[in-house]
Formats: C-alpha cells, sequence, structure tokens
RNA sequence: GGUCCCGUGGUGCAGUUUGGAGUGCACGCCGGCCUGUCAAGCCGGAGGCCGCGGGUUCAAAUCCCGUCGGGACCGCCA
C-alpha cells in the first residue's frame, strides 16, 4: 500500500515563486510547458525552506540580496549585484531586468532602453516601490515589489551561456552541465543544493560536539592496506618505489584515537575509493566518522541517531520520530534487503508452511516466499510477466510462479494444476489474496528466496526518492561472518576487527556461520546511509578471529602489524560508526543521484569535462618519482 | 570485465522501423519593432562533417562493422 502523503503533501507544497503558466500573454504550447515545469518543480525536494535564510548582511557593492526585497522595504533606496537571469524591452522607453544572485530574482524596471544581456554580471541602484495595480506576480518571492528608476553598472560581460540559467538545465546533457559548472551551478536547484549539504554539515557537527565528541584530523597519505576497495595510490618521491595510500576511511586512525585517550572522535572525513562509479558514489565521499570509547552499541546507535536527526530537522523543519531498530534476519525475512525500503508495505510472506507437503515440485524446496502486488494483476501483459520471470532468473531463482487472482479468489496461474484447492485455499488466506491482485513466488534457500522478491519488491513499488516520509531505521545483528572463501575459511561480513555477538563467544569456533556480530548499518527510505561496530580491543580475541580467518601471527603483523601493536599498550573497549553524507543530502534535498548534491562530482567515467582530470604528465615528472608508464595494451 | 540505452545547429527533441536534397518543432543567438512585461510579444536573419572511421548501395542521419563519448545496471564497493 502506498505511504501516507498527507503530512508530506503539506510540507512539500510547491513553492510558489515558480511560474505555472497561468500569465495571459503567454502562448497555449509555452504555457503547457510551463504547467509541467512546474509540477516537476513542486515535487522536487523543494520541502527545504528551513535552508532558505539566514544571508547574512548585505555589505560591499550591494545594501540588499535580491530575494529578500518585500513590501516593507517600499520607498528605500537600494543597490543590488547579480547576474542578468532575464531581459524584457518594450521599446526605447521602457526595459525590465531580472537581477538573480543566490537569494532568488528580483524585477528591476528602467525607463529606457538597456543593453543588458543573460548572465552579464551587474550592479543596479533603484528605489523599492510597489508593483502598479494588476502586475503583481504570484510566482516570485519578490513579486510584490520591483525596483525602480534603475542605473545598471555593467561589472562584467558574458558569453551567451551554453544552457537555459533554470530548471531547463535539468534536461540537458550531464556532461554540457559539468562542463559548465559554474554555470549549472548559478541555478536555484544547484544553490538549494548546496545550502542543503551546509545545514547537514553544520547539524552533524553540532550533534556531535553537544555529546562531547571532539573533532580530530586525520592523515591523506598513509600506508597502502589492500583490504576491501581498492585504493588510489601516491608515488613517493622520497623513497622511488615505495607509494602512499588515499584513506579509504579512517578506520584504522579513529581506533587508534580511542587507544590515545580521545574517548569520543568524529570528523567529517575525505575518503577515496578506486571503484566504479555509480548514482550514489564517487570517487572520493565526505563521511561523518565517529568513533567512542567505553561505550555499548546502544550508546553508538544513539550518538550517531541524534546527528541525523539534527540534520534532518535543520533541513526539513521537522523531527522523525525515534529510530526503529530490526535485526539483519528480520529484514531479510519481511523485505529481502539488508537496507529495507519502509516507505511501502509489499513484504515478502512466509508460505513454506502452505506448501509443507506440497506434490508441486517446483515448491518442495527448504523455503517458499510470496509477494502480494494488490491490483496489478488486473490488466498485466504476458510480455511483462515474462519479464519478471527473467528478473527474478537473473537475480538467481531458478524460476518465478505468478498468479493471477480472479474473482471469488480463483488463480490464473500456469502452475495453478499442480496445486490442491487446499493449497490454493490457505495461499490465498496466508498472503491475504484479493481479486485483481498479482502474486508472486520463489521456492529456493531462504537467502535466496528472499533476495529475489526482495528485489522485486523494490522493483514494483519503491517510490521516488523525493517521496514519502523519512524512514531510518537501524539494522543490527548482522552475521559476523558471509560465504566462505575458495579454501573454506569464513569471509568477515564487516571487517575483521568487528566484535561478536557477547551471546555468540561461545559459538565463534564450532559453529562460525551461526555467530552475530555486533556490527549495525543506518539504513533511510532504502538506501545505506552507513555502518558501524563495536571493535574487538582484547588481542586474544582478535586472535581467535584472525585464526578462524585463517590469518597467522606473521600475516597478521605484516598486514595490520601498526594497527595491533598499540592494542597491546592498553585498548579501551570502543565502537563507533561511519555514515556517507553525501548520502544523506541527496535525500533530504531529493535527489536521486549524489552528483546534484556535490560541487564538483566526476561522472560515471571518472574524468572531469571542467577540468579535463586525469591528465598525462610530464615525463621528468615521473622521473622525479621514479616512475615510468608502460606502453598502452595491444 | 559484462548487459542495456543514448549521441541530429548553442540547448531540448522529431526524423532512423520501410535508404531518396540537412526536412521539421520548441528554446537560445543576431537585427528590427514595441511604454507594464514577467521563462514578454510581433517581423526578419544567421547558425549543421546528423559523434568519428570504414563498409553495403546509383543514393546513408537512416542498413552493417568498428570506434569514441555519455548514462543506468551487474561485477566491484571488507
Amino acid at each position: 500500500m502506498p505511504p501516507s502523503r498527507s503530512s508530506w503533501a503539506s510540507r512539500r507544497r510547491p513553492p510558489a515563486r515558480w511560474p505555472c503558466g497561468r500569465c495571459s500573454a503567454v502562448s497555449a504550447s509555452r504555457r503547457q510547458w510551463l504547467a509541467a515545469t512546474w509540477r516537476r518543480r513542486s515535487c522536487d525536494g523543494s520541502g527545504t525552506e528551513a535552508v532558505d535564510e539566514a544571508w547574512g548582511p548585505a555589505v560591499g557593492l550591494r545594501t540588499h540580496w535580491c530575494g529578500e526585497l518585500r513590501l516593507e522595504h517600499a520607498g528605500a533606496r537600494v543597490e543590488m549585484c547579480g547576474w542578468v537571469a532575464r531581459r524584457r524591452e518594450h521599446g526605447e522607453h521602457l526595459a525590465f531586468v531580472d537581477l538573480r544572485d543566490r537569494t532568488g530574482i528580483v524585477q528591476c524596471v528602467v525607463d529606457g532602453s538597456v543593453d543588458a544581456r543573460a548572465e552579464q554580471v551587474l550592479r543596479v541602484t533603484g528605489t523599492v516601490r510597489r508593483r502598479p495595480e494588476g502586475t503583481a506576480n504570484a510566482h516570485l518571492a519578490t513579486g510584490e515589489v520591483e525596483v525602480g528608476d534603475c542605473t545598471v553598472e555593467l561589472l562584467a560581460g558574458a558569453e551567451p551561456p551554453p544552457f537555459p540559467v533554470d530548471a531547463r538545465a535539468d534536461d540537458v546533457d550531464e556532461t554540457i552541465r559539468l562542463r559548465y559548472r559554474y554555470v549549472d551551478l548559478r541555478r536555484e536547484r544547484m544553490q538549494r543544493n548546496l545550502r542543503v549539504r551546509a545545514a547537514v554539515n553544520s547539524a552533524v557537527r553540532r550533534a556531535m560536539e553537544r555529546q562531547g565528541f571532539v573533532e580530530v584530523e586525520t592523515p591523506m597519505l598513509m600506508p597502502s592496506t589492500p583490504e576491501g576497495a581498492r585504493e588510489f595510490l601516491v608515488p613517493s618521491r622520497q623513497r622511488p618505489g615505495s607509494f602512499y595510500a588515499l584513506p579509504q576511511s579512517p578506520q584504522l586512525f579513529k581506533q587508534l584515537l580511542m587507544v590515545g585517550g580521545v574517548d569520543r572522535y568524529y570528523q567529517i572525513a575525505r575518503c577515496l575509493r578506486d571503484e566504479d562509479l555509480r548514482a550514489d558514489r564517487q570517487y572520493e565521499f565526505m563521511q561523518l566518522d565517529a568513533e567512542a570509547s567505553f561505550v555499548t552499541q546502544e550508546d553508538v546507535v544513539g550518538f550517531i541517531s541524534e546527528a541525523v536527526l539534527d540534520a534532518t530537522e535543520a533541513v526539513t523543519g521537522e523531527r522523525p520520530a525515534e529510530i526503529e531498530r530490526m535485526t539483519w534476519h528480520e529484514s531479510m525475512d519481511r523485505y529481502g534487503v539488508d537496507k529495507p525500503d519502509l516507505r511501502f508495505g509489499l513484504e515478502l510472506v512466509e508460505l513454506t508452511p502452505v506448501f509443507a507437503a506440497t506434490g508441486f515440485r517446483a515448491f518442495q524446496a527448504p523455503c517458499v516466499k510470496g509477494l502480494r502486488v494488490p491490483g496489478l494483476g488486473a490488466g498485466i501483459t504476458r510480455g511483462r510477466l515474462d519479464a519478471l520471470t527473467e528478473r527474478a532468473k537473473a537475480l538467481g531463482a531458478k524460476g518465478l510462479v505468478w498468479m493471477r487472482v480472479g474473482e471469488a479468489g480463483a488463480l490464473d496461474s500456469p502452475v495453478a494444476k499442480f496445486l490442491s484447492a487446499e493449497e490454493q485455499a490457505a495461499l490465498v488466506a496466508a498472503i491475504g489474496a484479493e481479486p485483481g491482485d498479482l502474486l508472486l513466488s520463489v521456492a529456493d534457500e531462504w537467502a535466496v528466496a528472499c533476495e529475489v522478491l526482495g528485489q522485486l519488491r523494490n522493483d514494483l513499488g519503491r517510490p521516488p526518492v523525493h517521496e514519502g516520509p523519512y524512514r531510518y531505521v537501524w539494522i543490527v545483528d548482522f552475521p559476523m561472518f558471509v560465504g566462505r572463501t575458495e579454501d573454506g575459511r569464513p569471509k568477515p561480513g564487516h571487517h575483521p576487527f568487528t566484535h561478536p555477538h557477547p551471546d555468540d563467544l561461545d559459538r565463534l569456533e564450532p559453529d562460525p556461520m551461526g555467530v552475530r556480530s555486533q556490527a549495525y548499518d543506518l539504513v533511510l527510505n532504502g538506501w545505506e546511509l552507513g555502518s558501524g561496530s563495536i571493535r574487538i580491543h582484547e588481542p586474544a580475541l582478535q586472535q581467535r578471529v584472525f585464526d578462524l580467518l585463517g590469518i597467522d601471527e606473521e600475516e597478521a603483523n605484516r598486514r595490520f602489524g601498526f594497527f595491533l601493536t598499540p592494542f597491546r599498550y592498553g585498548a579501551p573497549p570502543h565502537g563507533g560508526f561511519a555514515f556517507g553524507l553525501d548520502r544523506l543530502v541527496a535525500i533530504l534535498a531529493g535527489e536521486e543521484n549524489i552528483r546534484e548534491v556535490i560541487a564538483f562530482p566526476k561522472p560515471q567515467s571518472g574524468t572531469d569535462p571542467m577540468t579535463g582530470a586525469p591528465t598525462a604528465v610530464d615525463v621528468a615528472q615521473l622521473a622525479e618519482l621514479g616512475l615510468r608508464v608502460l606502453p598502452p595494451k595491444a
């Protein structure tokens, strides 16, 4: 069932300052286009009014900001600086110039002609006045007033912009937007996203400091640790042939800060990973990184909850309810993923008991899971059903059973004839089927059945990022190990320093795959914001875990030596967390793609259309580093 | 490394299925007109190696092969 929209709708009201096409002089086609634009803007992360305040004093070449002028300013002599958003000339006696700065747009009236071109930089001096009767513009925050008797001073000329500097640029090829990012950033959407980001950073800092955390910076140049993500390497000039690595995260250093008695550390840290880019991944990204000593998992969860709830409130003006908890097992069982989107229902239904004694071979499996999609059964095409089946197979299922629910609960499905009347009735009852529903089912190992249906659930029901409430959830009790290596060793689910769940310590050796860890993820609307854990601080326990992983003392010292030695000098119990600020900002700004909330991001290719990076470098520069570039592979 | 989608004046799109002159739409740009517009309006104009290379053909934006660029996803991201 769709998420409740009532509270959301009131918060996400359309920003009245956008044109809606009701202006009489606009042609029919333009009016249609404007209306479409207005609709699009109206649901595009506009619940961010809380950040549209506090511009600071207008000083220097200006006395006021463009976007702040209201009726109360009528009569004031004002000076403003900005870019020409729009010019409307009416012959030699009257011209309008819409001047834009980061706060908004105001209409300036020139009694005469003006040679203003788009995106020129102007300083305008004039007098604020109420607009003449009938000429107010309800779509502009400053629409009740205008600046009259204007004189215009040209501060800088401008070539025509490569794309319209307004909402139309949303449709422009992203490479072009990035090549001219300095133009793109003038747009309201980009300005708003930057302010949302700043508000989140600020709120997070204040929350951490209020809770006694101290900001400490950690090195960007560190030794390479080939675990996990691929690293960026930096060649050493003084020691040719040796390399630094840029940090994937401050993980190791923050634990050393705990040994160092800092007790509560946080940092808004830049992290770098040389992995392929995605809508939610950049080479370089920002994390709130935190660690605390002498604390439990509950304490860490509390600290971080405070930070993200503060950040949410700072952006939206509303504080979400306390963040709920869910075990990893429950999340997989009910939603089929470890990062459930709780904005919509479509929960997975347990059907194993229903088919415990079935004669239908496809359902003779350790686990049978079902998904009821209300109303989708009516009118769905065979092609769509085939596509769903293919999707399920691509996700690892042996197949997908689909059933359309007809009148009186009759099941329309290629496999209906294999199911007894009792089984069909029990299925309808268990899953709560109604006429018109589409039922999907996967039978397999528990994990496969859950994961496949969980992905289909997202495919079929997940709302756009800017819709619905903010549904944070903590996923706890992750398994300590996930899968096995080729030689049968368990693989760590989080990282090898994660503390096992205290209740499971005795099962570590006999049943490692059944051991839970004290690792926890924070999830918001189906996005994994970040993860954390209580760390192992006892060398003996660390050795037990290394033994399980097949890491002997020699290898441990070689790989983690600088990190393990300090733990012999008195390491407090500690744990921490890190979450991705770019992702949090994107969701709070209503953006599907974190590139929209980064001032200068890189596209999927990893190259920068504006600066050209990465570039070749001079041979002499390489020689100084003791490097030579191999010829390209044939 | 893989799968799929997209490259047509400065921008966004039609046109490609079924080959027939760079054919069209909206915006922008340049010039002119216009005293209340507001993503102004009216008139006129300029602007194209249809990403690039090769092939098929009398003829290629269109069909085929390759390549480059961009995007989404899988792998990857402890």
